[in-house]
DNA sequence: ATCCATGTTAATTTAATGTTAACAAAAACG
DNA sequence: CGTTTTTGTTAACATTAAATTAACATGGAT
């Protein structure tokens, strides 16, 4: 599942936020300070971050550049909160490192989209809640979620799968899917794909993938 | 039948699309609001959707990146409308995930020209106006549909389908079907496209195909 | 009535995909 | 480095869906 962690002080801010996202099936952990924010940081290594500009003790930019500052933060999604109008920290926190900011008074749907907007742009394809269960795949990370149980796949079965579920319930023609996994002029027997198909669909149960028999495959969603 | 939501703050403005777009056999739906329209497009499923850029409350690039924030969402054609010489909407309605955008005043000609011509780049195939009971022919998922009822079709007769709806009252000759069909230097008994016309009367229900003896076959359209 | 184009059906053939296991190639490991 | 493990590919064969054919039926035109 993916995870937002919300540093904020205001505790009111928390809850809506929170509310919002867990209602988008995210995982949500909360830090009231900057440094339970660093902390948390560390051990639940959350997906996206949700950071107020203005906070007692340590403000945002600061907690921004000191997560960071570490590498392995790097692919995480930081969204800044700041008020209205308040160019100064935008930009400041833009150049600290963060993706995006979103000003307040804060609108849960925009809010929403916002964070949905950014996971796409890292490339964090994620199939729908009421598809199949729901899957998630996660391109930063090279894993596939399934109900909270994680599946690891080999780079081919990955690649396979990302571009199928790409575009739910659409066919993708073998050559489409030789060119893309495979690559422009990489020649390869022509049982090649059925057989990582035939693996995709041991490991994520049936029905995720089915033939289009002359043509080729697709993801089915719902 | 193809439907397209307009969403726009503009009753003038909706009611001239609405009655173009109705004359060409679109099932149409309305939302004023952004909000009101990201409704509908929960509930009516909308093969395109027409969206105004300038509104009140939630503009349309807000609307569009709600929308396009789902993956059941991706195939849904957006059209932006925008004030005349408004280049940075367009830039960023594209970049939002918009497909095209036509510039006001809109003249309804060009814009119907318009909508065809995305929904032709899609694949889909429209059999049009008032036609029987509505079929779409969707190349990209390689299914047809009628009243909502998906109709899976092997490969052959999908092709002979998709070439005969796609110049509806046209007379097909028989040579003409199987050069296109089947390819140029293919020999086939010349009972072969009369079975697979009968297979496709068989699944689409009768009147859709009629035949047009010593000549070849038609699609009929109302 | 009879001719000819098309309709119908079921059997048959062909082509596409599924499956398995063995092998090769790359990574990971010590 | 050599070894082990994982991943990717292939080849042979099985299975299934789809396409075609052949034999016969029908129905309208002259």
């Amino acid at each position: 599942m993916l995870s937002v962690l919300i540093i904020d002080d205001e505790e009111d801010i928390r809850s809506i936020l929170k509310y919002s996202l867990e209602k988008e099936g995210y995982q949500v952990y909360e830090a009231s300070t900057g440094k339970e924010g660093i902390n948390q940081v560390e051990f639940n290594k959350p997906d996206v971050i949700v950071l107020d500009v203005m906070m007692p003790d340590m403000d945002g930019i600061e907690v921004c550049e000191n997560i960071r500052r570490k590498p392995e933060n790097n692919d995480i999604i930081i969204c800044m909160l700041t008020a209205r109008n308040e160019d100064y920290s935008q930009i400041a926190g833009l150049e600290a490192g963060a993706d995006d900011y979103v000003a307040k008074p804060i609108k849960p749907k925009v809010f929403i989209s916002k964070i949905k907007a950014l996971l796409r742009r890292k490339g964090l394809v994620f199939v729908a809640p009421e598809s199949n269960s729901g899957l998630i795949v996660n391109r930063d990370k090279y894993i596939v979620e399934r109900e909270g149980e994680i599946i690891h796949l080999p780079r081919k079965e990955f690649e396979l799968l990302a571009l199928l579920a790409s575009k739910p319930n659409n066919v993708f023609e073998r050559d489409v899917i030789l060119e893309t996994v495979w690559g422009k002029d990489i020649v390869v027997g022509d049982r090649t794909i059925d057989v990582h198909v035939r693996k995709l669909r041991e490991k994520l149960g049936a029905d995720y993938i089915i033939t289009v028999k002359g043509i080729g495959y697709k993801f089915v969603d719902a």
